[in-house]
DNA sequence: AGTTTATGTCAGCCTTGTTGACTTTCCAAG
DNA sequence: CTTGGAAAGTCAACAAGGCTGACATAAACT
């Protein structure tokens, strides 16, 4: 019964059972377990977090982003963003330029330092990822992405694909 | 040069570049948001979070289970659950019954009013997986499943593939 | 009888999120 | 040039949900 997938009609359906839906579920929550692993591992014994990863991340990906695109990325208040960010200008990981037309805006860049940490980071997480990926091949991992995109929120969405192009 | 894919030998591997896992690796986070958001919609409010949640949910996943298997499952410490643990039994959401074979052990079960509020909480988180699947086709959706499932922790795998099958 | 297991509980700590209030700096429009 | 609003930073207080360590009880096992 079920055979796997390419009927001409309506697929069958069988995939949006109550069942299938709730192993979904429960495949995401074990995975995101899984995903955060390494480098909480990294970061334990340090004085950072997840938190800090996550500012270090996407700092790295859009150098000379302003805090205010950092919030919005993000989805965390200033007050909460600035508890990290303040701890990482610091101890000279990340570097906050007065930006050059807006005096009011900070442009944001790692160092040396924090560099050398984002990339540890990475790919410990990457290592895991692509050990995945490699087991599944690539047929599977557009599938992965393109479910993972229909589930963000709108706005998140829009977020995510702006990263992948390029731009500050 | 490097034309898309399909070759004879290896697939040519474009998609384990260090672009394509990093954008993995953000469209995990951002999804992520999106996969908790309806729930902890419904919870504000009321005096429950995320951890409440999670600990209906697998109480209704497996009828009986004891207070070991949940912590098994959720990775947390006893006390952590046990905070969570408490305010649902007081609040009649969650019954706890004495192990008829082992007394020790306590066996949890749902009440309805438990029941009542994991099914809003489930139908909410549903409707969005619901809604991302039927737009990608289920093809993806097992490109999906293999993914998630690549990434756990071999440990959390195992957890995972139990509550697949039956069992509590 | 003594040990181990399952559970519960007290106390205290940490990270990371929140709100609210207030300041400084600076751009831009009137 | 003044004024309103935007960008950023900071203080204080609080909450959720992790953590450790210590200790208590009951039941099972040896």
């Amino acid at each position: 019964m079920a055979e796997t997938a390419g009927q001409g009609g309506s697929e069958s359906l069988l995939f949006l059972t109550d069942e299938q839906l709730r192993k979904g579920i429960e495949a995401m929550y074990f995975a995101y377990r899984g995903f955060t692993a390494d480098p909480d591992r990294i970061l334990e014994g340090m004085d950072y977090g997840r938190a800090h990863h996550r500012a270090l991340h996407f700092i790295h990906r859009s150098r000379g982003t302003t805090v205010n695109n950092l919030l919005a990325v993000l989805g965390v208040t200033k007050q909460s963003l600035n508890r990290v960010l303040r701890t990482l200008i610091d101890d000279g990981l990340v570097e906050a330029r007065v930006g050059r037309r807006d005096k009011r805006e900070r442009n944001l860049y790692l160092t040396e330092k924090g560099s050398a940490l984002e990339r540890d980071l990475t790919d410990a997480q990457q290592a895991r990822m692509r050990a995945a990926y490699r087991a599944v091949g690539p047929q599977a991992v557009q599938g992965f992405r393109q479910v993972l995109e229909a589930m963000m929120d709108p706005d998140l969405r829009r977020q995510y694909q702006r990263l992948k192009e390029g731009g500050a």
